[in-house]
DNA sequence: CCTGTGATAGTTTTT
DNA sequence: CTATCACAGG
């Protein structure tokens, strides 16, 4: 056996801890792991393990992940090694995804339909809403939200505990019934209830699962009571369960998520093989030594070992800066200054910004528009959540589903009907009274055999009639048309409803500013649809196995599919066949970056308030969410934190008390010298090759700062520092607003001499930057790079007439607007990767970032022109402004050039159609200079009232963590090992298979 | 009485 | 970016 394993490829990248979780033949395995300990990789090879050396039926194997990310990584891992047809038949997804496949395949047996749709955020909010209103229930309507989907999380195992002294509001359990009602009523299911009734399935029918031999869950400690249960239930016939997890990164406690669940594990399975992988192959020795102390704060945590296999490494960084922009600009500084001293080794894609929430990335995307580095945003918006994607995704749920009356509320007016919300309203609530759908109403009284009683003008039947009602029920006729061989294809469908609805013209009339860029969205929606189609078609993905003597329901239409992946994906897939990879940073919840890791990572805004957030319920989530962040760095760690909040710029903020007592002990206080030791031991981590000395330096322009020294290491509290400044009366400014106004030296001294070396370093860089790059730039620029460095450009006079102001002379000469081509290297470099200078490369999609930079620039130089009374600048904006809210997670779409057009309709079904890689359009306009200037003080100083919101910090916070108390880690009754799960590799119980 | 518009304030994390 | 409010116009 040892022999034959040293030989097995499977086992080769294994160290014994892995291998022997890969191999173990104890039936439930349980694999407790810190950050960077290759869980994923062990919980992979130990599928592989199974297939080949136990010999499990792929099909007989479920594997489930947490969120759809990892799913996805792990198929592609899989299929690998097993190949794609191994793959397709593994049933692998989160636990959402199988549940829906398994109700749709049997659920008729718990006699559920097996056209039921999902029910998203929205549908559920405006459904509590609606019957918190109706009933003047005195709760919050999302406050009942999640306290229904709380109920249904914990699942039947964790219920005899309804003995809480809290009376709960009875109107809770009303409320609750209705929406349940209705959502039956409507053939929906939330996405609680995706679980709730598959549990229901698998006890109800266990036939369905008689085939499953293993089930193998990641990321175990995010699971709730009810996923508890569901892996209990596919396991049920062999009793076969893997789980993978670390419940240092459990962040999921919002969404009910139990660390109980290890417990209840190693309770119901006493024979459990407990595996610990200790070794972390991820990060750097230092980064782990200061991740640890993060984490080790919490006393009730079970220690862990994390054994480094890598070298010291750099010290992490605690930066102090001034302000939230300041903040941003260092970042940029930061991630520059690594990119070249580093020579060709990192590129932009090796940089994460890690946030705790996404509304703090707006300072971030400024500072690096500003820079003109392009970015992607992982988290935030999704792309089917986007106006006019939504409005279609309604319209094909109507169609799908006529009774579906959230759906039908939301497009009863759009495009405009002159149908307004009190009508559609009362039109739901009588329907809702008469147990019918909004559908059958509206038709019943289009066709006059049933007066409405709500009062609808004959303008609007009229519209309704011949708009809405025909459209829909001539495409539902379409749809069901749709099966695998017609030639009429999901696709067709889409495009019918939209020239049926004039989607085009009604974008351009009610977004005549950014219509175009709508309208690339609509087209990407039909590419992303015609791709699932293709998918669906070719793979016969999601397909349940045949089980003798079960029957499943196998109608499942390609609409319905699409449909529930949307709302269960709610992401595009990255599609990134054939598209160049482009080397961008990656912004990124952080949330949404657990299990992934990156050569350098930025944490910003660890202040009290932000992480902790202020509205967190558990202090101890918030603290393993640090730790999950700070874990996903290999080789370098920088958290940052602000003098003063974004909100309002006014509210003074603390670093976070995370992080607070050992700042200065664990942290350097500013970014590392990149010297050869570090530079090699950075190199070393990531197992690439460091250029020579020789190389980094020759590419380094002349004037590039090689130290982090451009912002100042103990940044000023101007307000505290100077008592003066307080009696002689707060304003609500910025502080650096405040200074331009106080231009006098006066008591001002302390404050000029520390900011004028940052102020004038710092355009002298950008400056530089811009030089430098420059001078290596072959000819050709496009136009949208031309704009790009245009704008950056005048950013950059700005920034030095700015600083001009400030007195400070400047010894370089003014450069002007048309020199910019600087970015413009930067992008032409991306299409050449091995570029000299490539380190500055891989800038892919610049106009996206600096789109969206721009078109808040020229919003913010609008409204502040405006206030101003200035005359108004013609606002031509260069790019769509719809571009500010693209957030898609591939980077991709946002360069989509307008090329596509409709008439070119050979094209636009060809598959990668969206894809192209030409230039992207010219500019429409130039971008004013005055323009821009007022853009960056609007940028370095929001001219924002203050407001103190940010009142209930750490204090506050923790007083109210007493009403939910995590769940947790207190010994379950009885048994001893339950108290101490996780014993040290070298304590191995013998293990007994059944 | 109803609809459309403008202004304003508040925005955790995700299946 | 979106829920809510006040107001003008149909």
């Amino acid at each position: 056996m040892t022999a034959a394993q040293a030989e097995n490829p499977i086992l080769k990248s294994l160290n014994a801890a892995q291998r022997r979780a890969v191999t173990s033949n104890a039936s439930t395995v349980a694999i407790l792991a810190g950050p960077g300990s290759g869980k994923t990789h062990t919980l992979t090879s130990r599928v592989v393990w199974l297939v080949q050396q136990t010999g499990y039926q792929p099909s007989d194997i479920v594997v489930a992940t947490f969120t759809v990310k990892a799913a996805r990584e792990m198929k592609e891992r899989i299929g690998k090694v097993l190949g794609p047809d191994c793959e397709r038949k593994i049933v692998l997804g989160t636990f959402h995804s199988i549940a829906r496949r398994y109700l749709s395949a049997y659920g008729k047996h718990i006699g559920l339909d097996s056209k039921f749709g999902i029910a998203d955020d929205g549908d559920s909010r405006a459904v509590i809403q609606r019957i918190c209103k109706r009933h003047d229930f005195n709760i919050d309507p999302g406050y009942a939200r999640s306290w229904i989907s709380k109920k249904k999380a914990k699942g039947h195992a964790t219920e005899p505990a309804p003995n809480k002294k809290q009376p709960e509001n009875p109107s809770l359990n009303e409320c609750y019934r209705e929406y349940q009602e209705h959502l039956e009523r409507s053939n929906l299911l939330d996405y609680d209830d995706l679980l709730v009734r598959c549990v229901e399935l698998l006890r109800e029918y266990p036939a369905c699962v008689s085939n499953i031999q293993a089930v193998l869950i990641d990321e175990y400690q995010d699971t709730n009571g009810i996923q508890y249960e569901l892996m209990k239930l596919f396991a049920q016939a062999r009793q076969r369960i893997t789980i993978v997890g670390d419940p240092d990164q459990s962040i999921y406690g919002w969404r009910s998520a139990e660390i109980r669940n290890l417990y209840r594990l190693l309770r119901d399975y006493p024979d459990t093989d407990e595996i610990s992988l200790e070794e972390n192959y991820r990060s750097s020795q230092s980064i782990l030594d200061v991740s640890l102390t993060v984490i080790q704060q919490d006393k009730k945590r079970y220690q862990k070992v994390l054994l480094p296999v890598h070298t010291k490494g750099a010290r992490p960084v605690l930066r102090k800066l001034k302000s939230s922009a300041a903040e941003g600009d260092w970042i940029v500084s930061e991630i520059k200054r690594a990119v070249m001293m580093f020579g060709d080794m990192l590129t932009y894609e090796d940089v994460a910004i890690l946030l705790r929430s996404a509304s703090l990335s707006r300072h971030i995307e400024a500072a690096l528009g500003k820079a003109g580095l392009a970015y992607r945003m992982i988290g935030g918006h999704k792309f089917y959540e986007r106006k006019e994607i939504k409005i279609l995704l309604d319209y094909l749920r109507a169609i799908y589903q006529p009774d579906n009356n959230d759906a039908i509320a939301r497009i009863i007016n759009v495009p405009r009907r002159g149908i307004g919300d009190t009508t559609i309203k009362r039109l739901i609530e009588e329907a809702e009274q008469l147990k019918i759908s909004l559908w059958s109403l509206l038709r019943k009284h289009c066709q006059g055999s049933r007066k409405a009683m709500t009062k609808i003008l004959p303008k609007m039947e009229q519209k309704l009639n011949t708009e809405l009602l025909r459209i829909i029920s001539n495409l539902q006729t379409q749809a069901q048309q749709i099966t695998e061989d017609s030639q009429h294809t999901l696709v067709d469908l889409i495009e019918k409803l939209l020239s049926q609805l004039d989607f085009k013209q009604y974008l351009e009339s009610e977004y005549p500013e950014d219509h175009e860029q709508r309208w690339q969205n609509v087209q990407e929606f039909l590419s992303l649809a015609n791709d699932f189609v293709r998918d669906a078609a070719n793979l016969e993905d999601e397909m349940l196995p045949e089980i003798e003597d079960v029957d499943q329901v196998k109608d499942d239409s390609i609409l319905g599919r699409f449909l529930a992946n949307v709302a269960l994906a709610s992401d595009a897939q990255k599609n990134d066949d054939g598209a160049e990879k482009k080397a961008v940073i990656t912004i990124s919840t952080i949330h949404a970056a657990k299990g992934l890791e990156w050569p350098i990572v930025f944490v910003p805004s660890v202040y009290a308030g932000s992480i902790p957030h202020s509205r967190a319920e558990d202090l101890d989530e918030e603290r393993r969410l640090l730790y999950v962040a700070m874990t996903r760095a290999q080789a370098l760690l920088y958290l940052s934190c602000p003098l003063y909040g974004s909100q309002g710029m006014g509210t003074k903020v603390e670093l976070s008390p995370f992080v607070l007592p050992f700042a200065s002990s664990a942290f350097a206080k500013q970014g590392a010298s990149f010297n050869r030791p570090i530079l090699e031991g950075v190199a070393k981590i990531l197992g690439r090759d460091l250029p020579s000395e020789k190389a980094i330096f020759a590419k380094l322009p002349s004037m590039f700062s090689p130290e982090d020294n451009l912002f100042p290491i103990d940044p000023i509290d101007t307000r505290d520092a100077e008592g003066l400044e307080d009696s002689e009366g707060y304003r609500p400014k910025g502080p650096k607003r405040q200074r331009l106004n106080n231009q006098g030296y006066g008591n001002d001294d302390e404050e000029a001499a520390e900011e004028r070396p940052w102020k004038k370093e710092y355009s002298t860089t950008m400056e530089q930057a811009s030089n430098f790059t420059m001078a290596s730039l072959p000819g050709f620029m496009s136009a949208g790079a031309h704009q790009n460095a245009l704008s950056a450009a005048a950013a950059a006079e700005a920034e030095k007439a700015a600083a001009a102001k400030k007195t400070v002379k400047m010894g370089t000469t003014r450069r002007k607007a048309d020199q910019s081509s600087l970015l413009g290297f930067v992008t032409t470099a991306s299409k050449k990767p091995a570029a000299p200078g490539g380190g500055f490369g891989g800038f892919g999609g610049p106009d996206a970032s600096m789109a969206r930079y721009q078109l808040a620039a020229s919003r913010s130089a609008a409204r502040m022109a405006a206030e101003k009374k200035a005359p108004e600048l013609p606002q031509l904006p260069a790019v769509d402004p719809s571009l500010a809210k693209h957030k898609l997670a591939s980077g991709n779409a946002l360069n989509r050039p307008s090329v596509i057009k409709m008439e070119d309709d050979e094209g636009s079904k060809k598959r990668y159609h969206c894809f192209s890689s030409s230039p992207p359009r010219p500019a429409e306009a130039e971008a004013v200079k005055e323009e821009e200037q007022a853009t960056t003080q609007e940028v370095s100083a929001p001219d924002r009232p203050a407001t103190s919101f940010h009142r209930t910090t750490f204090v506050s916070a923790a007083s109210r963590g007493g009403v939910r108390r995590p769940v947790g880690l207190g010994p379950p009754p009885g048994l001893d090992r339950l108290r101490k799960p996780f014993k040290p590799l070298t304590i191995t119980r013998p293990t007994k298979p059944q």
